[in-house]
DNA sequence: CTGAAAGCGCTTACAG
DNA sequence: CTGAAAGCGCTTACAG
């Protein structure tokens, strides 16, 4: 059932050159030639070998994107997951397919294997080790990078405005009334909770409420878990403490302190006006649905993707830096009414 | 930087074949070769050329899985994801690289795609298109399907076993004394739903508690959003109706409905005992966290993937269909106790 | 133990 | 407008 160009031009009674003219469309070849070129090609249902064309032309039409991954699989992140949904579409629109790899210590034989397969251009995400990237630096493969800590003068790097976010969400709460909030900053090492903390802190430094040391606990994680977690040990030290909000760098954090908080009773957002970061699908699920500072995520994947083609196509890429605007969504957890509370 | 074993050859004063030979550990070389060899290949970063070895091996070591969406993308879904997930890291340990593609109307398109990238072989999940399987059967591609709808004889298919985590569910509401179930069924079209519904309903009918017409409500699309439409639309029926406790067909549907009753201030479990199905990670974070039938859905990958390279590898395939186990799990949704529950 | 040669399935100047 | 030939970067019998 695997059939090539050579038997088409046997079919066809002509030479593999024009097989291959009418199929690419390039060159010259005559209407009749085409009919019965294309004829069969039909009959056959012969589509090209990829591989075979890659190899001459020396380029694949293939992308890699390589995901960081701590603990888990990476696919079904919440926050991940999106930027490569969006990847997935805008690289199918363009012909492209996508090879997906999670990485974890094994991030040198991961890179290799992209390296080795011939993709025409790397997208990384997040915090993907300087070893990888300077593994690949030493080829001539194409990269973005998204959302990742470590990046050099050069690379193309897509992230979120991570501290003019935090400031937005420290704004809002100040202007709320909040003076006391309790911080639950995710692994200062990664840039994005590194700057949301700052921008956090400043924000309510200029308004004259600074944070105690004690209000901002440092996680090592940043999942739903270690939020829960903390909230638990810290449980005491909070009920205690006077705080009328709670801020946390993500929303799975956010989200696992909520949980907490909820079991023990605690009115949100009555009793404690309730803040996130990222805006994934969840927080708007939860009860109550989770103020948060929106990350663009599906915007990520579409520049990170529409970048790297363009440096594959080696046409001039605009800028170096790509800076997404944050926005605050405001949902239940700091006081939106539900939608249906008293009607009906 | 590109080098090629031509490059490495002059370098080593040997033939391709030869440094071939040291590079693929086939056939004899000297030890003195072989270092020799070794060395350039470390001194240059020789990568093979990936493409050129599938070209002659006719083997390329890529898989591709071509997943099914309705609406939205899909890496992120926090079901197929994780079979995603599992196939990712399978299939990475075995030295395989993956092809991901999400699939809508486009279907026969991105089929033709994963064909003539010739990848070695490919998973369906979820409601691929007949055309795309019949346009699949035509090629020597081995496949495996998971959790589809409309699969045929011959085909290997990994499935949950819908009908009996049903039964699962009902018997143990039945047994916590309910005898009054409003069901929420996802699109019967869909196996699973189907199965789901059909389980329950006979379980119930079984112990003597069949399901009334208006107890269930068919909904379009199994989303969250559907969930918390329904719930809405059928409130005041619901809570006229003398209901105890509500099965939804999945997950993403029960905890939508159950951010509906929260939003009313229902009391759950207390005043309504809620159960899903699928056990996806937000079930188990939901406050009150979802009681739900879990699907394997890391199995499932694991398992698509480990007879996927079987199919590829021309080993003998055990069995023509995979069912996986169900199994309860009972959490604060149908009353179990909060960890910290009055501690402290 | 090693090298020359053919071939995997295409594309693309180059003649004609 | 079309065909013969070379080549993309490997692997693998086949001689030696």
């Amino acid at each position: 059932m695997e059939f090539t160009i050579k038997e088409i031009a046997r079919r066809a009674g002509v030479s593999k050159s024009t097989v291959s003219r009418v199929i690419s469309g390039k060159g010259y070849t005559s209407a009749e030639t085409q009919d019965k070129v294309l004829k069969i090609v039909q009959e056959l249902q012969y589509k090209p070998n990829a591989v075979a064309r890659a190899m001459v032309l020396q380029r694949t039409n293939n992308i890699g994107v390589l995901i960081y991954r701590e603990y888990h699989p990476i696919a079904a992140h919440p926050f991940y997951g999106k930027i490569l949904d969006a990847i997935l579409t805008s690289a199918t629109n363009l012909n492209y397919s996508v090879f997906v790899m999670t990485d974890h210590e094994i991030s040198l034989r991961s890179a290799d294997f992209m390296l080795e397969k011939r993709v025409d251009g790397l997208i990384l995400i997040s915090r993907i080790g300087q070893n990888v990237i300077d593994s690949i630096k030493n080829f001539e493969v194409p990269y973005i990078m998204v959302n990742s800590s470590n990046h050099a003068d050069g690379d193309i790097h897509i992230v979120n405005q991570d501290e003019k976010g935090a400031r937005i969400a420290a704004d809002y709460l100040y202007g709320l009334g909040h003076r006391n909030t309790f911080v639950l900053a995710g692994p200062q090492t990664h840039r994005s909770h590194h700057l949301r903390l700052k921008g956090f802190r400043h924000s309510m430094e200029e308004h004259g409420t600074s944070l105690s040391l004690s209000s901002v606990v440092s996680a090592s994680t940043s999942t739903f878990a270690e939020g829960y977690e903390l909230m638990c040990r810290y449980w005491e030290h909070f009920r205690t403490g006077g705080y009328t909000s709670l801020f946390a760098t993500n929303d799975m954090m956010a989200l696992g302190a909520m949980k907490f908080l909820l079991e023990q009773s605690v009115r949100i957002p009555e009793q404690v006006a309730v803040v996130g970061f990222d805006d994934i699908d969840f927080a708007s699920m939860y009860s109550p649905s989770l103020t948060t500072v929106r990350v663009e995520k599906e915007e990520m994947g579409i520049q990170a993707f529409t970048l790297l083609d363009k440096l594959i196509r080696k046409e001039p890429v605009p800028m170096h830096n790509v800076e997404l605007e944050p926005k605050l969504i405001v949902r239940q957890s700091t006081g939106l009414k539900k939608c249906h509370e008293g009607s009906e």
